[in-house]
DNA sequence: AATGAATGAGGATTCATTCAT
DNA sequence: CATGAATGAATCCTCATTCAT
């Protein structure tokens, strides 16, 4: 999957895998359900990785929770930059479940749970558009981040940009600064 | 282009637009500088709205520019929304101007230039990345919530995100709150 | 289609007809499709063949009839003997008319005609099953011995199995003899 | 072997069978052996009930071999209808016996000599001919009318069709009536 | 210039056959 | 011997592109 989906001949894909086609046809019955299970794969990686880290701040601050929030989106997108790459910007969006999108809902509902739990301290009016801001603008910066900004990561920048992003989150959820 | 860049084949194209493929290729050298084409149309279009509505928040405080600048983030996505989705989603990456992505490098210009005319009023330390986290951020709301939650975008609620949105950018920029 | 429907991939197909894979493509939306035009036009030129012959022989008598509906059965299988045997013997039975079979509808139908118009001179009850007697007869015989015994109608001995095979329908047909 | 030759690949042979498609190849070096196995089991199935009637009606009237000869043919096609339509328009014919028509080569033999020792009786010149032309006749007809036109082997109609096929048949052979 | 028939490389998929276990 | 995962040649078909008219 270097070079994007359609680039991607069955055949090649074979190749690289070091299987023959057929053998590829064996366990998957046409080139969607096989973009379809390595979508799959790395959705549950991904949501695995968010679901860990809302679990581990459920009782810590709105900051440290952002905080930590913002480090798993990059550290997420650093799973496997290239396959998320070609997954985002490639595969053309089949089936029902979106793709990629599927993760957000996903993520918006963990999130949503966690600003129940801490209503008394955010001023916002509605959780399910609060979570649906932070996990869309969180994924979107560390994406962009990731994927087309790197020299903001490295070096001395890489804590001031999570820390922007924190500051970010932080000041649009809390009532009161 | 109805339903996505691999199910238009440049005679379904030419068909629709109705003209002969071989007109089609008088004018364009190859599908990709077609659909080069497009974009480019599509993409100065939208820069040309983000551009104005910066000139004209150019005197006006935060909160006026930032309400501004996310609704027409989100006018910018109801200028096609069938043409931009296709293009977002569907057309693979190619060439150096990475299509949608421009748009956003303009955009951050553009941003920059209004951070740095209003300094003084900021709390964010790195202008490049204050600008960055602006733009991707109401791109990455506005784009989502026009294409995947128009249901945000109706009736009362519309102007609750466009506020929560503008509230975001707002604290997230001005130094004391 | 030297060698028969399996054999014949259409890329074949196409060199054989002189044209390219594409071409092919642009006339018939299928291999089947492609097929079944061949089989159309032959079916029509064996159906016509026979339509004729019939409409020639109405007012003659039965054995007039009889010995020009054999000489025409032999004359059809002439027409493109390869490809009737392909035809016959290759073509796996598809759709719902039985391709090759429907010939033999029609001319049942004919037969049927001229054996009411003839009714008083026959010996046999019922003229439907009398007509698929005739038609399903002189076709196998015709058919068998085209393709699978060429050597019985070669030299003195064809114009006996001509006569032979009229014999056959004639003497099954009437009343007394 | 429900669908088709084409239909029916080896690996779905070999699972309907109930073996693994190892043994399959354990037993048929090849899919044709293996077709060419069924076939010959199918052949000697139907020589055998041919040669038994033909033994039987040996000493007989030629009315008396006839219709039985007819109504063996009859009998034949029903021993398994499905599988004797398949070979016969289904299976591509391959190698030196040709399949299906192996059979009937075998019958002009058998029948020639019933023919030979009934020749004082008979009105036709070339036994030879006449075997093939009452062998390929019957079968044509009871193939026909098993597969093609079931009604007419049913109910009141069944022995009317037998009847008929014998007249034609009988009047043929015999030298006078 | 405009047309659209023709091209053919390339892609997804099937299935007869093999062979390591 | 039996198994069935693995193989890959071969097939049907698409579509970006060309070029004679």
């Amino acid at each position: 999957m270097k070079e994007g989906y359609d680039k991607a001949s069955t055949n090649k894909i074979a190749a690289v895998a070091g299987v023959s086609i057929g053998s590829l046809y064996q366990y998957f019955p046409s080139k969607e359900a096989l973009v379809a299970a390595v979508i799959d794969r790395h959705t549950h990686e991904l949501t695995k990785v968010v679901r860990d880290a809302l679990i581990k701040v459920a009782a810590r601050s709105i900051e440290a929770a952002a905080n930590e929030f913002v480090s798993v989106g990059i550290d997420a997108h650093r799973i496997n930059p290239e396959l998320h790459r070609v997954l985002a910007e490639q595969v053309p969006r089949t089936g029902r479940l979106e793709n990629i999108e599927a993760i957000q809902r996903d993520a918006c509902t963990l999130v949503r749970g966690y600003l129940e739990a801490h209503r008394d301290e955010l001023g916002v009016a509605d959780l399910d558009v609060a979570a649906f801001i932070c996990v869309t603008a969180v994924e979107a910066l560390t994406h962009a981040a990731v994927l087309h900004r790197p020299e903001i990561l490295t070096g001395e920048k890489a804590g001031r940009f999570v820390d922007d992003v924190t500051r970010l989150v932080v000041r649009y959820l809390k009532a009161v600064i």
